[in-house]
DNA sequence: CTAAATTAATGATAATTATCATTTAAAATC
DNA sequence: GATTTTAAATGATAATTATCATTAATTTAG
């Protein structure tokens, strides 16, 4: 069993801000998870029990339309979170996760989190403002989907891909996704993110080999996302 | 000044939670602020020093897009509290307010809020409650803002609007936008919108008299908003 | 009450995006 | 390494939505 203590994952976030004792308390109780590529650690919907925090690997998390087709709200990695809202709201979990690559996840019971919110007033604190910060973004994602282009809104979410999961040894952006999970991030059909992102090449702005992209022309993409 | 021990508004939300000395120490410190129809209450971007409180009226919240149009978030009405979020976050506020009928809103300094939060166990969940619970109805909006077409997201916004201010005595939704708020709040021209509007009209879904709408057929708007 | 201003409605047309069909390429499986 | 499966690319076309221009109706202000 790892010791929360030790871990580095937490220096950057939410449990950074435990005390040595509930940190023992946390390190006794958790589980860890380890998921394979593809696997779900969540499914819409369902209760939950606890908070998870990802020590390695990156995650989709969707939500499943009335049509039947997934939408990408948003991606984590390692140091997030998921599931605390639940706890909190005492609603069923809102998104699924999915596993973008080999992960690695703590559980922590539900108990655990509580008490810690209710005794610790620092920890409490950093939870109601990582949710406040969630909510910020998902009212400027909201306000992209609503008033952006497809075309501006594919600039967009590669900007965000790049700064969410940074770039690799090549310059490409740090994450794998097929064209069909980008289309369903930026809520369009496959085919027409297809075209975009061709066109997006052929312009310069990115360069691609499979799946990896590169953006070569940062200012640009960031000037047609706000529709220029 | 009023007595916030004996405002009715409190019962229906955050507020019911503090105890007779801390409301008597909101009573103290709030301001009491009205506005005529049109005003601004909050302006995106700007700090704020406090919580605000409706205690009469309704209001939109919106955000300025890139492009210069207005996109509206969400609405929000008497009992509703606004500004928790950007205290928490240590954030400018996200979202302008503005005043859609004449409004009464009180203004509880951040530090009473903060040190109730600090303090008040129950009241402190009950925040987190309020913006976990916020967070899973925005995701919800970019599922449906996302995936929708224009026609579904304007029978869900009917629905929506019907379900937040209710019906007045002849049954129209309780609430008057203009067509072109209807349309900056699903994402699309104004001309879209009215054509979509007369449309439903013209199908027998919905009553029209100027801004007054009335939902005739609320079982097939619903299954219009999913598609069917 | 009337003039001015704003909002709503409608037509014509262009641009964007979706859908369906097919081909090509890449990845996974045996 | 060949085969099957899945993903990506492209063409043709239809449907949706935006834009611009104009008129009608409603609201606001004097």
């Amino acid at each position: 069993m790892h010791d929360c203590k030790k871990c580095p994952i937490k220096s950057f976030n939410l449990l950074n801000n435990l005390n040595h004792d509930e940190l023992d308390e946390v390190s006794r109780s958790k589980t860890v998870i380890k998921l394979k590529k593809g696997e779900q650690l969540l499914e819409e919907g369902r209760a939950i029990n606890g908070m998870f925090c990802i020590s390695k690997g990156k995650c989709k998390m969707t939500k499943l339309n009335s049509n039947g087709k997934e939408q990408i709200v948003k991606f984590t990695k390692q140091g997030d979170v998921l599931g605390h809202r639940s706890i909190l709201s005492e609603e069923p979990i809102g998104l699924s996760a999915t596993a973008l690559e080999d992960m690695e996840v703590c559980l922590i019971p539900k108990e655990q989190v509580l008490n810690a919110i209710k005794n610790n007033n620092r920890f409490s604190l950093q939870v109601m403002k990582n949710i406040s910060h969630q909510l910020s973004e998902a009212n400027n994602n909201l306000s992209n989907m609503a008033q952006k282009s497809v075309r501006e809104r594919l600039a967009d979410i590669l900007l965000q891909l790049e700064d969410i999961f940074g770039i690799d040894m090549d310059g490409n952006i740090d994450v794998q996704l097929t064209r069909e999970e980008i289309a369903n991030t930026i809520g369009t059909a496959t085919e027409s993110a297809i075209r975009l992102i061709s066109s997006f090449k052929k312009e310069g702005l990115i360069e691609i080999r499979g799946k990896h992209i590169k953006i070569l022309k940062r200012k640009d993409l960031e000037h047609l996302s706000e529709g220029y």
